[in-house]
DNA sequence: GGAGCTACGGTCCTACGTCA
DNA sequence: TGACGTAGGACCGTAGCTCC
């Protein structure tokens, strides 16, 4: 069963927002590139674990808070009086661990994932004896990508290579497990308890009159050019959408980006920068917000 | 209170897509 | 190919807000 699934953070989203309309700077690039590497290696483990839904509830990327600490779990898998915890990484190449650090192809050091893991289940037991579950909490490091090596790790420690994840999986789902109304009761306890995230330090400065206006095509990201008609064709990527799809979602864009700011005819329009008449995005806004005041104090909200 | 500004809506015309 | 429907563009009027 599955119970929360899996959507782009918001910080990816607003990264998306801003790839096309801002100068990303190589440290910035690199930044995009590991979220949605990230997220991509998500969902190819959400997929691999499509099977085991049938005897455990799912609960994918929940972000809970305890004691001021935030933390993030890519997947939860409960049933039997178990909780499974999965930290996904879909890292590329040959990665070296030398007096535990962890260093990538590029010989930079970065995190060790362990320490993730080792804190989560940490903080995940703790807050399940606070709310009186008797729940045993197991935590693995899953590495999703088959281009992925590791050296000089010692053995014992709850790691899951690409070469063994689909013994992995099959011997979860061969497990005789069911899921009880204690795992039904902390499933929702923990999906009450999911805070969005609330800290985005990596995201790049921007200011509204700096950034570049238009609609970017979903899928390269490259700006459209004015629309044929009632769609957007993407000559980069043959990509088809139609106007009011993708005034949606500039729509969406724009209110993810600038929370504070109020949604005008006007200001979408400029945002959008392709169309030659405001009443297109009158009518997307008029057919899909509530229209608040009227003149030059009228705005729209959803 | 009036001028100026901004936003919305009405009307007409044109362009484009669909269908018989 | 022509009729028809729909969307977009241009122009203008109206309404509401701000500022003096």
């Amino acid at each position: 069963m599955l119970i929360k699934d899996r959507e782009p953070s918001q910080e990816l989203m607003m990264l998306r927002g801003l790839k096309p309309r801002l100068h990303f700077n190589n440290e910035e690039k690199n930044y995009l590139d590991y979220k949605e590497k990230g997220f991509q290696g998500e969902l190819a483990f959400d997929k691999l674990t499509e099977p085991l839904r049938e005897k455990m509830v799912f609960l994918n990327d929940v972000t809970l808070k305890q004691n001021n600490n935030e933390y993030q779990i890519d997947s939860m898998a409960i049933a039997s009086n178990k909780l499974h915890t999965f930290e996904v990484k879909n890292y590329e190449g040959d990665y070296i661990v030398k007096d535990n650090k962890w260093f990538s192809p590029n010989n930079n050091i970065v995190k060790n994932p362990l320490l993730q893991v080792q804190r989560t289940d940490a903080l995940l037991t703790q807050l399940l004896r606070e709310k009186g579950f008797r729940h045993t909490v197991e935590s693995h490091l899953i590495f999703i990508n088959p281009e992925f090596h590791l050296y000089d790790i010692p053995s014992g420690l709850p790691i899951v290579y690409p070469a063994q994840l689909n013994r992995f999986i099959e011997m979860l789902n061969t497990e005789p497990v069911k899921i009880t109304p204690s795992d039904m009761k902390l499933a929702q306890s923990l999906l009450s308890l999911h805070i969005n995230e609330s800290t985005y330090s990596n995201l790049p400065n921007y200011d509204y009159h700096t950034l570049q206006k238009g609609i970017a095509c979903p899928g390269c990201l490259k700006f459209y050019s004015p629309p044929i008609y009632t769609s957007f064709y993407c000559e980069s990527c043959q990509l088809q959408e139609s106007t009011e799809q993708a005034v949606l979602r500039s729509m969406e864009e724009f209110q993810l980006l600038f929370p504070s700011e109020k949604l005008t005819t006007n200001r979408l329009f400029d945002w959008c920068g392709v169309f030659k008449d405001k009443r297109t995005i009158r009518k997307v806004l008029q057919g899909n917000c509530q229209q608040q005041g009227h003149g030059v104090s009228s705005y729209f909200f959803r």
